[in-house]
DNA sequence: TTTTAGCACTCGCATAGGTTGAGTGCTAAA
DNA sequence: TTTAGCACTCAACCTATGCGAGTGCTAAAA
């Protein structure tokens, strides 16, 4: 009986087995190791020839020729796809209980969402902003303060405001902030940031007295879009001292270069297909400095539209069957916020 | 010729230069190598007395028996204070022409402070916002938006802004906005945070109608507080992995956990003598965290207020030289801002 | 054809012994 | 007080050796 990987029941069992052993223990798994834990009624000599063939399909590594076997990505890859194709296993209950228990409201939750995240999963976690895309302005206001400074606030549709103090230009025209105001709403209300900052030609056309505003302005809506574009939330870097693997300093050292490298954060979560819910990523042997690492994220949702990402970072040992659980779970929270 | 800690000038020259020689190096320094580089008039079982005598006074330490020495804390203590004492040292033309080049304007120093000391020492650098002790609220103001949701706006002394949408309660007083912002302004405004934040009972004698929107911006001065007193700002957590000291994963796994340890920080960093302009912290054995690990840091002012501290922490062996010159760079540049 | 027992083989790991060389402390003379 | 000289120490490195975990292969059993 086997499907399009190829492997037959026997092979996957084993190769689950294997997976699933190795996320606990970071240890090679040997064949009598299989077969006490989980196949007692074939030989070990029988699940040896197994495991010599999957090795040479690719699926599983031997570091050396007399120690046991090692998932390759490939197998990682092979183990997350069986996940997520029976959902029955994801274990809901015990997330939910787990957060309800530990955070008091949904508030609090989405607040520190990336924070917990990490904690529940004891991963580095890490949340992106998604692109400014569908952000629009709402209104822009110039409010008088004292002595030639006022304040400028940029409301957008997603609620959050941009504010900064700014120096009024001299100028001899009555009510000029009231002026102003009007200006700035009919330009700006309704459009999107990116139309905004793509039509630079917009201001022109207008008096020469508010030029110096339209200009600061303009410059406010540019750098809040492109904080927003930038921003990405890295939680609990240290966790991955609780694993194994980065006992040697050179991983360390690449986990950390990933990490703080934000660029590099968004390629990999990058989402080309728009309709996948959960990405993926083990890192294979061709990127050097993803090799031994995997981001598993989610979109997620917020009054039924997409705000960004939300993942964790690790080694490819990872406990994906809990990761992909508590990202499942806290996107419902959001979701049916 | 001795001084108060009672070291001749010979063993002061060699002290410093066997620091000196460390801190580039970071190996065991012998006796032959203190001739050859500093001493070549003496030979080297003279300087191999003088080395006992200095590692029974406590300044120095073998790692084994034939090996060289290395300088214990307190010998770096003596340093610093050797380098503060004598401040010609300080290579300020140096340090002014790096900062120069690479950085076009002060106002991008001054916004970047952080990650320019952490690029141009290559340690880890911090900063922190100084207590809160003197900011005070300037003017507090409402701000009707639309149908029920009005802008909160918090001035306080060095300029900085907070704000917040509220919902308005139901009120059935004419000219709510302007009777509340009378209210908040005579009872707000010129006082300091702490002031504010410990007199809870300020309200308690005004009108019923205002007391959820004064519950409201009371709990705004409160969060913007706390949020500024827990600002600590860290760059470039990777330089460390420069030094050879930090290729033990237990190294590694201490700085971070002090790096991201907020409160640990602040009690480092915190002052209790207001006068001096750099706090040098050198760990010591009594604190396990803190063994091998030091935190140097100056204080910085802005149009002459103090507004915070920025520094460096890296392993003891640094190099106090570079970090102090530029730290004193950057503090000048702020302050003749 | 598949499974199994048996066995020789490989290789990492741990331990022990041997050598080297850098650097010291001590002593006795300058 | 300084110096030369020398014995001594010890980390670092190498080699040898045994052990044991785990394999691959083969030939017989199912």
């Amino acid at each position: 009986m086997k499907d399009k990987t190829g492997l037959s029941e026997r092979r996957k069992k084993i190769l689950n087995a294997l997976v699933d052993s190795y996320i606990t223990d970071a240890e090679p798994i040997s064949s009598a190791a299989i077969k006490d834990k989980y196949m007692p009624d074939v030989s070990t000599a029988t699940i040896r020839s197994e495991l010599a063939t999957l090795e040479e399909m690719g699926y599983l590594n031997q570091p050396h020729i007399s120690a046991g076997r090692v998932p390759s990505s490939k197998a990682y890859k092979f183990y997350v796809d069986n996940i997520l194709s029976s959902e029955a296993q994801f274990d809901e209950q015990e997330i939910k209980s787990v957060l309800a228990t530990k955070y008091a409201s949904i508030k609090e939750i989405v607040k520190d969402s990336a924070k917990i995240v990490s904690d529940v999963t004891n991963y580095t976690s890490m949340l992106m902003i998604s692109s400014t895309d569908n952000i629009t302005v709402n209104d822009v206001k110039v409010i008088d303060m004292y002595d030639g400074t006022a304040l400028v606030l940029i409301v957008t549709n997603n609620g959050s405001i941009k504010d900064k103090t700014i120096k009024l230009p001299e100028s001899n025209i009555a009510n000029y902030i009231e002026v102003a105001n009007g200006l700035l709403y009919r330009t700006f209300a309704g459009k999107r940031l990116v139309e905004i900052v793509h039509s630079h030609n917009v201001i022109d056309a207008q008096l020469k007295d508010f030029e110096q505003l339209f200009e600061q302005v303009l410059n406010m809506i540019i750098d809040y879009k492109n904080a927003r574009e930038s921003q990405i939330q890295i939680e609990g870097k240290d966790k991955i001292f609780n694993y194994p693997e980065y006992n040697d300093v050179n991983n360390v050292k690449n986990f950390m270069s990933i990490v703080n490298d934000q660029d590099k954060l968004h390629e990999i979560v990058k989402d080309k297909d728009g309709s996948i819910e959960f990405s993926i990523k083990i890192g294979t042997e061709d990127d050097e400095q993803l090799s031994d690492m995997a981001v598993v994220s989610a979109k997620y949702k917020f009054s039924g539209e997409e705000v960004g990402q939300l993942g964790v970072i690790g080694p490819q040992r990872m406990d994906y069957k809990k990761v992909l659980s508590v990202l499942k779970e806290i996107g419902n929270l959001f979701d049916n916020n």
